[in-house]
DNA sequence: GCTTGACTTTACCATCATAGGAAGGTGCAC
DNA sequence: GTGCACCTTCCTATGATGGTAAAGTCAAGC
């Protein structure tokens, strides 16, 4: 097996995006576009796993495509600014906390909704009596206080 | 005004469903059809208002469309066991405090990452090298399929 | 050589909830 | 009778991924 090229399969193993993701990826120009074997089959060097796992491990904290466009660019340039990888990740924490937030609300109304529920052949039901309610038991923002969530 | 039965428009500013989607719920089934006025134009009573308003106040809590559909189905069901309802909830609440997880789990990953980055004009940076770190520091302990906000 | 099976290619469709726009018809106030 | 706000349907896009289908390629076994 020659491990200096290989083709999308054997990628997409050693790096843990999948074939589809990566043609997915090229098509997007996250990642430049393959060099082709005589026949047009895609092949891939060792450089180009490291970028793809570069790639997965960013998505696996949660960042958006854009936001890996950026990292990619930031991680290929020798002369940048530690300040600017910084700003970046922390703003993604930032939105990591909003939605957590967001849910964390969501989950607390729900909850409060539940305590009071029997849970037995009784239709009676404060959760759906909670849903139905004018407009109250609004988890996504206003009630006891909670950071306004994205609105839209 | 004739409050008895208005345009999608007023049902829309009522329920606080955009009219858009209240023609989308009526497209996939998650509503009846409306009556129409004599020139095709849409047309809802108060109890209209009434079920859009279940629907957005359910989906602010973060329940899916097919999760309202039978969150509507008990509500109308005056012999629901109310144990079905409550069930629906915390399986909803078990699915929130998974996505929570995961996202706590980016995020302590990713600052302990960024504590060590120095942020400065110096392109050092323990971040990216964290990234493209061959196979440590996986945040993300759940599915990534279904990490996505739930809105954007 | 020929067949088989595992791989590759492109292209299109689906997801999920929502928003935007185009192109044209309707309703009402002036 | 005109202007404007509203309504209609249909199409497109989002973001990241999965799936499928039809066709081409490669290597191994016979």
């Amino acid at each position: 097996m020659d491990m200096m090229q290989m083709n999308i399969g054997e990628t997409a193993k050693h790096s843990g995006v999948s074939a589809k993701m990566i043609r997915h990826y090229e098509g997007i120009g996250l990642i430049p576009k393959a060099t082709r074997s005589y026949s047009g089959y895609r092949t891939y060097a060792a450089s180009d796993v490291h970028t793809l796992r570069f790639i997965r491990q960013a998505r696996n904290l949660g960042f958006s495509i854009k936001q890996i466009e950026q990292l990619l660019g930031l991680w290929r340039n020798q002369r940048r600014p530690s300040s600017k990888v910084k700003a970046l990740a922390q703003a993604h924490i930032a939105e990591l906390d909003a939605r957590i937030a967001e849910m964390q609300a969501m989950k607390r109304t729900l909850q409060d909704l539940a305590v009071h529920c029997h849970g037995d052949d009784r239709p009676e039901c404060p959760i759906l009596d909670g849903l139905a309610a004018p407009l109250a038991a609004d988890a996504s923002g206003a009630r006891r206080g909670r950071a306004a969530s994205t609105r839209h």
